[in-house]
DNA sequence: ATGCGCGACCTTTTT
DNA sequence: GGTCGCGCAT
């Protein structure tokens, strides 16, 4: 057993897994192999204890389930009711069982961002404060919480503008609105298990006993409210084990605090420290120029990664006329590459600072008719209808959640517009109930015109109706809603195909883990299956790796960001640039543009800053492709029309000699149409349509 | 109560 | 270029 935990690890991975107890950081860099160190930690320490009593943390949903497959495959174990999970999650399980000595009750709800607006907006209207800068005052409001400064003590900092003293109000009515709710949002799931532990000593000396050793992963994103929580569960033991690369921060403006890692040893007397720096994952040219970005960096763990994989290709430096060269050099690049048959479609990614990018990437990409997905766009579960039919079983199965009240009262319109959501306001707060109980007393007495009544008792009407004890299944809950609530009548086609493919996710599953489930599910989750060429932006890309990396947009104004001003915050666009970087195996593109359109506006680009810290031998070429000569000549928007082909790109097709095959190029047109053929064994083939014997598949 | 036009506004976003 | 909220008109 022992054996195979320790096979194929080198030394440094070895003893970061052998490490018997006591505090633990492991500073590991891009592609030196963190989760498999985690993974096998896990294992070896199961050894000894049963799994139940490790507590493994994550960020993401994909990180944990991850690191759960890998893990019990190791050790041969089930371990889906072990503690692997990320942060929310595991505080979620938490408190369902121990909130109610904190004075809620153990069905709350949990508040998503768009619900987080809502409320903001709502609030910000009431104290008739038309700030446009609502997004920013919930973000404020959020790091506040995530380092423990409450409302009162903000408040009590004052401040001689008045924007500050707006703030710390609206913050202050946030807390009590969304406890009137019996609600929580990301931050308080962290920040009430830690007040639970802090105020309720039984409690926490529960779960330290149970926990017997922790492990934190991506240690550099965490908040300082995750930390003090993994601080307090490490109690005296101190087993904690902190997994993460300092120069892998990019989360600051969330409240990631990468100072904890520098923290742990004063945190942790006596912790060891072990640097991961064989890298696994890119060449020594890929490694060579990241180095040279990234070390210009201050305050960071000194580290240089180092590989024996082989040299490769050196990077490519491009410079362009605009975005749309640029964007067209890379889809060529990618569909050359593509077509030599060294690489599949999902060896490719575009990496961009900002989501705005992907328009012109996409554009070329069609024209060369590679298929692509974005990662990390709109999901699934931000869609209106989605989210409506969630807040109808959120307020059903939590009668104060007033935030999904006020979501869903009039939608479909039904007639209870903002007068009468007012009339309603007043009551719930003159008596201190929730809104739908201030509906109920509505419809007691004679307040309102009957016409009102009528409608007031018809939305009291379906949420009564729809209990969630009278269903089995969340998706008999949301059939049910769907019919009564007249929203299927409401949407319209491709709307109501949403509303299908949610009803049969829900399938099978019980109504409140179903709601667990969608509040703490991510757009990352959703399947990333598919043969297609990747683009998404280096936020997105931390944790993944592909062959070939186009990185797009490196200048001034984009990377860095325009908005990136203090040197701490140019520090963390470096390290974007990095993360970017290191995604590459064998191969790196850099490409910039002259003239950049964002939004409306065309702008002259300078290159990127960081580029002067990459010395010139490091790169393999530097083009510089001119802008067209003749704006009018080239072909400005050819609408390449292709005629519906027998045979299209990425169709598999077989063939009387060489078998099945993957068509990678058709070209030409009636009898003269040849097709370009991948035959994993044999090669790639230019066939004429016309002689060969070909099936399709 | 709803519908429409105008203007302001844009990062990144694991939960 | 697209979204979202506001204010005005119906």
């Amino acid at each position: 057993m022992s054996k195979t935990i320790l096979e194929g690890l080198n030394p440094a991975q070895k003893e970061a897994v052998l490490h018997s107890g006591g505090p633990l950081l492991i500073l590991a860099g891009a592609g030196s192999g963190k989760t498999k160190v985690i993974v096998h930690r896990f294992a070896h320490l199961s050894c000894k204890v049963s799994p139940e009593h490790i507590l493994a943390v994550t960020f993401t949903n994909k990180a944990a389930g991850e690191m759960k497959e890998r893990i019990s495959r190791l050790i041969k174990k089930d371990i889906r009711s072990a503690w692997v999970g990320t942060f929310h999650s595991q505080c979620n399980k938490i408190l369902r069982k121990e909130i109610h000595a904190l004075g809620y009750g153990c069905d709350f709800s949990i508040l998503d961002d768009s619900d987080q607006l809502n409320l903001i907006r709502h609030i910000l209207k009431e104290f008739k404060m038309y700030e446009a800068l609502y997004r920013g005052i919930l973000s404020r409001i959020s790091l506040l919480k995530s380092s423990f400064v409450g409302p009162e003590e903000f408040l009590s900092r004052g401040d001689v503008f008045g924007f500050e003293d707006k703030i710390a109000r609206v913050y202050l009515r946030y807390q009590d609105e969304i406890k009137r709710c019996n609600s929580l949002d990301f931050d308080d799931l962290i920040l009430l298990t830690i007040k639970l532990f802090e105020e309720h000593p039984k409690a926490l000396k529960k779960f330290q006993d149970s926990f017997q050793h922790i492990l934190i992963d991506e240690f550099q994103d965490t908040n300082p409210a995750q930390y003090r929580l993994m601080k307090l569960l490490a109690g005296n033991s101190g087993n904690m084990c902190a997994v993460g690369d300092d120069d892998q921060s990019i989360y600051a403006f969330r409240g990631a605090d990468h100072t904890n890692i520098m923290n742990f040893e004063k945190d942790f007397k006596g912790a060891k420290v072990i640097k991961l720096e064989q890298n696994y994952r890119s060449t020594q040219h890929i490694l060579d120029i990241a180095h040279h970005v990234i070390n210009k960096n201050p305050y960071r763990h000194p580290k240089k990664l180092w590989t024996d994989r082989k040299e490769g290709e050196k990077p490519s430096l491009c410079w362009f006329g605009n975005e749309i060269e640029e964007a067209r050099h890379i889809a060529k690049t990618a569909r050359e590459l593509y077509l030599k048959g060294a690489y599949a479609y999902n060896d490719f990614a575009v990496l961009y600072r900002v989501n705005l990018q992907s328009r012109a990437i996409e554009e070329a990409l069609r024209e060369e008719r590679l298929p692509y997905r974005i990662i990390g766009g709109i999901s699934f579960y931000q869609r209106k209808e989605i989210k409506d039919l969630i807040s109808y079983m959120r307020l059903c199965s939590n009668n104060s959640n007033n935030v999904s009240l006020r979501r869903i009262i009039n939608c479909p319109p039904r007639g209870i517009g903002a007068s009468t959501l007012t009339k309603i306001d007043q009551i719930a707060k003159k008596k201190s109930v929730s809104l739908l109980s201030a509906m109920k007393e509505i419809l007691k007495t004679n307040t309102v015109t009957a016409a009102i009544k009528e409608k007031i008792a018809g939305f009291v009407g379906i949420v009564e109706g729809a209990s969630p004890k009278n269903f089995k299944t969340a998706s008999d809950m949301l059939r049910h809603l769907y019919k009564n609530t007249g929203y299927a009548e409401f949407i319209g086609e491709d709307r109501a195909e949403n509303t299908m493919e949610l009803i049969a996710s829900a399938e099978g599953i019980g109504i409140e883990a179903f709601l667990d489930k969608m509040s703490l599910l991510s757009s990352l989750d959703s399947a990333d299956t598919g043969n297609a060429v990747s683009l998404l932006t280096f936020h997105s890309a931390k944790g993944l790796e592909f062959p070939v990396v186009f990185i797009s947009g490196v200048e001034e104004g984009i990377l860095p960001y325009l908005k990136a001003q203090e040197p701490k915050e140019i520090a963390e666009e470096r390290r974007l640039l990095y993360v970017g970087m290191t995604r590459a195996k064998e191969m790196l593109w850099l490409t910039c543009a002259k003239k950049r359109r964002l939004y409306t506006k065309i702008q002259e680009q300078q290159p990127s800053r960081f580029l002067k810290d990459i010395p010139l031998e490091c790169c393999q070429k530097i083009e510089k492709i001119p802008p067209p000569a003749k704006p009018g000549s080239v072909c400005e928007k050819k609408p390449k029309t292709f005629k519906a082909s027998l045979y299209s790109v990425g169709s598999r097709i077989k063939h009387s000699t060489w078998g099945v095959g993957v068509v990678r190029d058709c070209c030409g047109e009636g009898d003269d149409q040849k097709i370009t053929v991948n035959f994993p064994n044999v090669g790639i083939k230019k066939l004429a349509l016309k002689f060969a014997q070909i099936e399709r598949l």
